[in-house]
DNA sequence: TAGGCCATCTGGTCCT
DNA sequence: AGGACCAGATGGCCTA
């Protein structure tokens, strides 16, 4: 990276020497705002423990006394994203200085006489500072601003970084649509907040705590779930996972995005587990082995063909259907006589199928592209500015589920299943 | 052209 | 004094 600018380039070769000479103070010296702000951090050892580590988020899994101590911000494993731009000025320093071969000789010093009296200094009240010029308080003024500037550039660099590093491990599709910061940290704290209620589930599940034909969640119990203090309300709760108005179900079609569960929840326990419905993801997660996200987004393959037969019967529960890891059926019909649950082998099949389902494009209706185009994103995500129903169903594959659909549709590759 | 998003600059505040 | 953090202002870019 390059962050020399032309209008920098401008100020350097400028016909004024005095904004040269500012320049050149502030930028090329040692003083300047990058090579002090790069150097401190590597000769400075901080009071406080320091987060420096890279690849640290920030997120301390201990809750403890919240220090005011400020950070430093880079270490020495940290690569700096101005060193070009350090060395330039580097050589640029270089390139100034007066070579051996100059054609005036350096003057020898005179050798200190010894009995001469050392100057005196005055401390404290007696020091009288050197009066500056306003020339001079301008060109300090300016200075310390520049390395403001070029601290405050770097800090929010970090952060985006940081930014960058959650995009990278959440959930999000469809894949190339890049989530604005706003959407990160949203979809970051519902993730949490799914993966959170899904575990406690779970236990509850495994400890008997909850019968396993009850429901683990209500919509009162995730009211009441607080989150740092704030109140997850009923409506907060559908724009946080991204699903619709329970309103918005399509009776007759019987189908629709991340839709609740016919109960009224999001939620769902079975024999074998707990099942989650979290915007157009499903979560299922149980004590055989068939943990799966399952997904429709059109990014990926529901499973490999050849994994099962044509017999693979969408199933009903509680009148609302789905395939695999369900309540009735936890395995599979291969075919070939054997059952199978969700292994290691469907987890290939997923991560291949998901790849190749990078480089697919589909039908008729270009779903994506029509999502893009008709709704922002926000929208897209909030699913909570459509005024029109069909909007958001849109008849295109996208948002209908099609394992609703899997005799008529025939496998159509809209879905993803993951193994936990 | 308006609105959203973003990067950057800037001055203020708090802390060491 | 200087660094970290914050919020407001501003301008650029993109899209509907």
């Amino acid at each position: 990276m390059f962050f020399f600018f032309f209008s920098d380039l401008v100020k350097m070769f400028s016909t004024d020497f005095d904004d040269y000479c500012d320049f050149n103070d502030s930028i090329c010296s040692n003083d300047s705002g990058f090579e002090r702000s790069y150097n401190d951090t590597l000769t400075t050892t901080p009071t406080t423990p320091l987060k420096q580590d890279p690849s640290d988020l920030g997120i301390s899994l201990t809750p403890g006394k919240e220090s005011h101590a400020r950070r430093k911000l880079f270490s020495e494993e940290y690569d700096y994203p101005f060193k070009d731009s350090i060395e330039t000025i580097k050589a640029f320093e270089e390139h100034l200085k007066p070579t051996n071969n100059t054609s005036t000789p350096k003057k020898e010093r005179k050798a200190k006489d010894p009995n001469k009296p050392k100057r005196k200094y005055a401390n404290g009240k007696n020091r009288v500072t050197r009066c500056k010029s306003p020339t001079q308080i301008l060109k300090i003024k300016r200075n310390r601003r520049m390395k403001a500037n070029d601290r405050e550039r770097n800090r929010m660099h970090m952060l985006n970084e940081a930014l960058d590093r959650l995009r990278c491990v959440l959930p999000t599709f469809p894949e190339d649509t890049k989530l604005t910061k706003i959407e990160t940290l949203r979809f970051a704290h519902n993730y949490i907040f799914a993966l959170s209620q899904t575990l406690e589930s779970l236990d509850n599940i495994n400890s008997g705590q909850i019968p396993a034909d009850g429901l683990a969640l209500s919509y009162e119990k995730i009211q009441n779930y607080s989150i740092a203090g704030e109140k997850v309300t009923k409506d907060a709760f559908r724009d946080m996972f991204f699903v619709p108005n329970k309103s918005d179900f399509d009776e007759t079609r019987n189908h629709g995005c991340g839709k609740p569960f016919t109960n009224g929840t999001h939620f769902m326990q079975t024999p074998e587990g707990v099942l989650i419905s979290v915007g157009n993801v499903t979560v299922s997660v149980n004590n055989k082995g068939g943990n799966c996200i399952t997904s429709t987004t059109g990014t990926g393959f529901f499973t490999h063909p050849a994994t099962y037969g044509d017999n693979m019967i969408p199933n009903n529960y509680y009148g609302r259907p789905y395939g695999p890891c369900n309540y009735n059926e936890t395995y599979y019909d291969t075919g070939n006589g054997q059952e199978e649950y969700f292994n290691q082998k469907n987890y290939e099949i997923f991560k291949n199928a998901f790849d190749d389902a990078k480089n697919k494009r589909y039908g008729k209706n270009d779903d994506y592209s029509y999502v893009k185009s008709s709704n922002s994103l926000l929208e897209y995500n909030q699913m909570s500015s459509f005024s029109n129903v069909n909007e958001y169903t849109q008849s295109n594959y996208y948002y209908e589920d099609q394992r609703f659909y899997r005799n008529s549709y025939n496998r159509v590759q809209t879905a993803v299943n993951a193994q936990m």
